[in-house]
DNA sequence: CGTTGGACGTACAGGTTCGTCCATTATGCG
DNA sequence: CGCATAATGGACGAACCTGTACGTCCAACG
């Protein structure tokens, strides 16, 4: 007698399958970006990831791997997508001061925003940057925003601006890690100095801040 | 005839267990410690915390409660810690920007050499500062910079110095921003642009960069 | 010198989590 | 139209992880 089954559930087969693989892996992605921005790598479910997905967690692991391989591909994408953002700047025409103070804006706006991205890349660095290390893409990414820096720096430094012995990578340093903070350390300086950071008042001055002070410190001397 | 225990693993009964609460309490949360700032708060494993202890898992349970229990006491202690160092600070008598100077030079120094902290505050805040909300203790040990950084301000300010519509929080965000990320970001920031954080000529000149910025700034108008 | 209570160790129960097996349906192509 | 292959679902297993039950050791003290 060979194992029937007859009691398969008999879900009503009204609706058809319909196969769409890019779908599929672009919802499995949204879903675990939320995951893992949220718990981190080794706090968020796979399961949890599947369940909220219209898929199932098989196409898990038939797409991306397993678990590692899907972190991965959350942080490329999530990489790739302030790359796309960033990328449009149009400021060859603007003067020095002016087209830096763009570029802080934009900093600033585009981490306040993205605080799934923030989130992604705090992550990463508590798990040591060991996954970025292997995406090579993003490496890539990220050094517009330097060759960026470095014009308007020369164009300044041309102009009898701004001094010369500051690099690009400092100046972005500078200006991330201020930007940066305010969205990934929000929670406990917030709740320390019970303020909420992301209070319209406050988000103005402190853009105001960062801009003076990196202007400021490029005109010194 | 009672239950016999020949076949206990008979260690030689030369060392007798000598209790030290005390002792054993500090041992444990100094390996706790290591390992919620190495795994975060999901990645570390009480097993492994055990098994790198002197005493047994049994102990965690007996002293901290459990996992958070744990997690909590580590991050308590964590922040007095550093409170300990910030308290020394004698600046009465030295003029503003001098005293300012010396307050982002401890600053800088702090979280350059304390990265178990640093990475502890930053898994909190992927933890959304859950677990600090209940620890009031921290809130106070933290505003000790505030007070230090105000008096600064109200001496400058008196002198003419200092600008007059910057508080001390958001001052203390922008060292804070700057120190912080350098350490906590190290990973990715250096993986992206190839640079090693921690090499003394740019740690110099790092340092230099955020008090010439700050003071910059507040002298400013 | 026997009693007592805090300090401690071992082993395990209960639940969770990752990853896989097997079966099934869709789709493209000859 | 039939077959090969890609895509999908559900259930399951094995390892892992937290927390606990239960018993032992030791120092202090009357």
């Amino acid at each position: 007698m060979p194992n029937q089954t007859p009691s398969r559930k008999r879900s009503v087969p009204e609706r058809s399958r319909t196969n769409d693989p890019e779908r599929t892996k672009a919802d499995i992605l949204a879903v675990a970006t939320e995951e893992f921005a949220t718990y981190g790598l080794s706090g968020a479910r796979v399961d949890a990831i599947a369940e909220r997905t219209q898929t199932s967690k098989r196409m898990i692991y038939y797409y991306f791997g397993g678990k590692d391989g899907l972190y991965l591909a959350v942080l490329e994408k999530a990489y790739a997508d302030i790359r796309a953002i960033e990328s449009a700047l149009e400021l060859d025409l603007l003067d020095p001061v002016e087209a830096l103070r763009r570029v802080i804006d934009q900093t600033f706006e585009n981490d306040d925003s993205h605080t799934d991205f923030v989130r992604l890349v705090t992550i990463e660095n508590i798990n040591q940057g060991k996954h970025l290390a292997e995406a090579t893409s993003i490496r890539e990414i990220n050094l517009r925003i330097i060759q960026i820096i470095d014009a308007i720096l020369e164009r300044g430094r041309a102009k009898g601006l701004f001094r010369a012995d500051l690099e690009p990578v400092d100046v972005h340093m500078m200006i991330s890690a201020f930007c940066f903070f305010r969205v990934a350390n929000r929670h406990t300086f917030g709740a320390i100095h019970r303020i909420d950071l992301s209070e319209p008042g406050r988000r103005q001055k402190h853009k105001q801040m960062i801009a003076d002070a990196v202007i400021g410190l490029l005109q010194q001397k």
